[in-house]
DNA sequence: GATTATTTATACATTGTGATACAAAGCACA
DNA sequence: TGTGCTTTGTATCACAATGTATAAATAATC
């Protein structure tokens, strides 16, 4: 090579792009699926196909992190995983808080996909004097003037938000005084969060809108 | 090309961007709220501010539809609602079938948020024998094989996926065989599906995954 | 051990997307 | 009617993201 570049992994000192970030989890669920089904080694060329991103795509991607994989073989497929997992943080457990448990709060209290991928609901609130004591799931639902406490207590560091759309932003901006940094939101608004605080919508009604358009 | 360009409203004629598409149920949502709290009139400022998008891009995003706006006024609430929602194929009602009707499923069918937004579930399918045949949340769950069937006879023209992952890739393949060509999946997998039929998927923990790369 | 097959990592080119800047158009009000 | 203020629509620019091409490294085969 020209140049003498002696990347140095995982440790990036300028910033990875939003868009790759997204994608790396996508990279983790393949390689997980490919670990199980008793693969060693992945090419790129591999990964794209399941994925529908060219092989340089992900090669790039990569290449922001380190050098993981060997030429003329391909990516080992435990380290690999193994490796992004700990680049996003995913090599530990999380403590997640949900907000509003209503019927919405309900269905993500009881989804089980969350605990397998090492994201634990911890505590639940509401408002609600009919619903504040009763215990759902096994959470005891909690005033959620109580946030900030628990959120020391039982090291929370996600905010989901259930909560209908007349409470949710006053519902972030006690989840972000609580000092939580990272809120997955369920209501079907475009919250303001401060600098710092990484927020994602899942919005299925807006999804099918701009499906529609492909059809109309 | 060489003709001169009498750009038409709402019939354009080169691919608007599909990022341009998923803004514009935003702008429609903002506008909605604007209308009910008797507004009669928007800058692309106010928009923007709403939805932390600079006013210069929702100009150029409205401007592959048309030219909605007046000069020194802004934009009619009512009128830019009215048209958005024409673009979009929101100025009518839209049938779905959910194929899946386990935990996930029966959440989806109750969800509240679908038919204020004129999507409105229909039909119900499963393959295990034990909930085949049961009514759920008043619609009567029958076995996928009548799915095309179904399909026909109620105009349905969205599938929504909430079967577990190791059937979601043949679930998906059925909708498309049926001659659906906008699919709503909730299973964590990235599906294939062949040109012209659109896919989005609801995926959490995705969601989540991508947070903790900027808190862990 | 030499030769051929692969496949990565990355330089380079192309495309796509968002931000900036401003002329033209409309409004308000004297 | 004229003057100043506002805001759109769009031309232009800047940069982010993706795709193409290839040298270097490894593995496999004879």
């Amino acid at each position: 090579m020209t140049t003498p570049n002696n990347t140095d992994s995982s440790s990036s000192e300028f910033p990875v792009p939003e868009v790759v970030i997204q994608r790396l989890p996508l990279y983790v669920r393949v390689l997980t699926q490919y670990s199980s089904a008793g693969e060693q080694v992945i090419s790129s060329e591999q990964l794209g196909i399941r994925l529908q991103i060219t092989p340089a795509q992900i090669r790039k991607d990569l290449s922001y992190f380190g050098r993981f994989g060997k030429q003329g073989r391909g990516y080992d497929v435990a380290m690999l995983e193994r490796q992004l997992r700990e680049i996003l943080g995913l090599d530990r457990t999380w403590n997640a808080a949900v907000v509003g448990m209503g019927r919405l709060g309900r269905a993500v209290v009881s989804y089980p996909g969350f605990a397998p991928e090492g994201f634990n609901i911890r505590a639940a609130f509401d408002t609600s004097e009919y619903i504040v004591g009763k215990t759902i799931s096994g959470l005891h639902v909690q005033s959620i003037s109580l946030l900030t406490e628990s959120v020391k207590e039982l090291d929370i560091k996600i905010g989901i938000v259930t909560v209908p759309i007349d409470h949710a932003q006053e519902v972030i901006d006690a989840m972000v005084q609580a000092g939580i940094k990272s809120i997955l939101n369920y209501a079907p608004l475009s919250p303001q969060v401060p600098e710092g605080v990484t927020i994602r919508g899942i919005d299925p009604v807006l999804s099918l809108q701009s499906m529609t358009y492909y059809i109309r």
